[in-house]
DNA sequence: AGTTTCTTGCAAATAACTCGCGTTTTTATT
DNA sequence: AATAAAAACGCGAGTTATTTGCAAGAAACT
């Protein structure tokens, strides 16, 4: 988890090809500040609250920065999308069936399943990258 | 991929306690007969036209059966549910990230992975079943 | 600075899903 | 087979999550 300077930030928009916007470059430097994949409820209700913007706009810029790959998109299974920061490498998360826990766990490679699945696949030649998410009950719900 | 008559059906809604109402058995036979994942729009404009089956009761259906376990959910990061017949067994499967494309693939194991995964977790004791998403574009989007 | 193009705020619209309630069906019991 | 309690249903209205139209404002190019 490197750390990044708003410039960093502001770098990494302009190779995407996005306009550097003040809003934009908020919503990019929540997401980078985060250790888990937060929800949008969660990114609107800090980013209202701090600096004013509407949710019409944390929205369009979630999309944008997706479109540009910069972050990523889950929804694990509960109805609403969460956000992380797109870190390249595969991600790997245990969720909760119950309650919205979500904990990634770091140091696991799954790159030889990958390809035996893409062996046996016929509708995909390649994937870019790939997560995986082990449902399951929590120490907490269990 | 069992075949199940009516009768199966009707004794998986028993032994798992559920009442065994016209409109429950037909949401079951429904998905019982997919190979993959189907959207509850699907499931909706399907009975709808067949039987006549409002939506409210499809939904109220899904929630009732997968809390039995005997359909499973899994929204794909499309911002809608999907459901599938809950086999037991861990499910893998390849996903578009650009249409809504969802292949399932058979015949691979991840538990050892999974074992990893609890082994360095601070929040999971132990999963119950699991699935596995792979995501990247397929073969039409690519 | 001027202009083109993208972004924003606001309010209204849409999509996915849930709820209240009176009526009907299922199931347990006679 | 009749019957009563519990659960399920249809229908319309309500929520929640997300998107859109449009006029005004900000970035980026010249």
């Amino acid at each position: 988890m490197a750390i990044y300077s708003k410039e960093d930030i502001i770098t990494l928009l302009q190779e995407a090809g996005l306009r550097v916007t003040h809003h934009r470059t908020s919503v990019l430097s929540f997401l980078v500040k985060q250790r888990a994949p937060v929800t949008v409820y969660e990114m609107i209700d800090s980013l209202r609250k701090k600096e004013g913007i509407d949710q019409a706009t944390v929205y369009r810029n979630l999309t944008s920065l997706q479109e540009a790959g910069l972050i990523k998109r889950s929804d694990f299974n509960h109805g609403h999308a969460h956000y992380e920061f797109e870190t390249g490498r595969p991600s790997h998360q245990l969720v909760c069936n119950n309650c919205e826990t979500i904990e990634k766990i770091d140091g696991i490679s799954i790159d030889d399943t990958v390809k035996k699945m893409l062996k046996k696949s016929k509708k995909f030649k390649r994937t870019t990258t790939h997560s995986m998410e082990i449902y399951g009950l929590c120490k907490s719900c269990a």
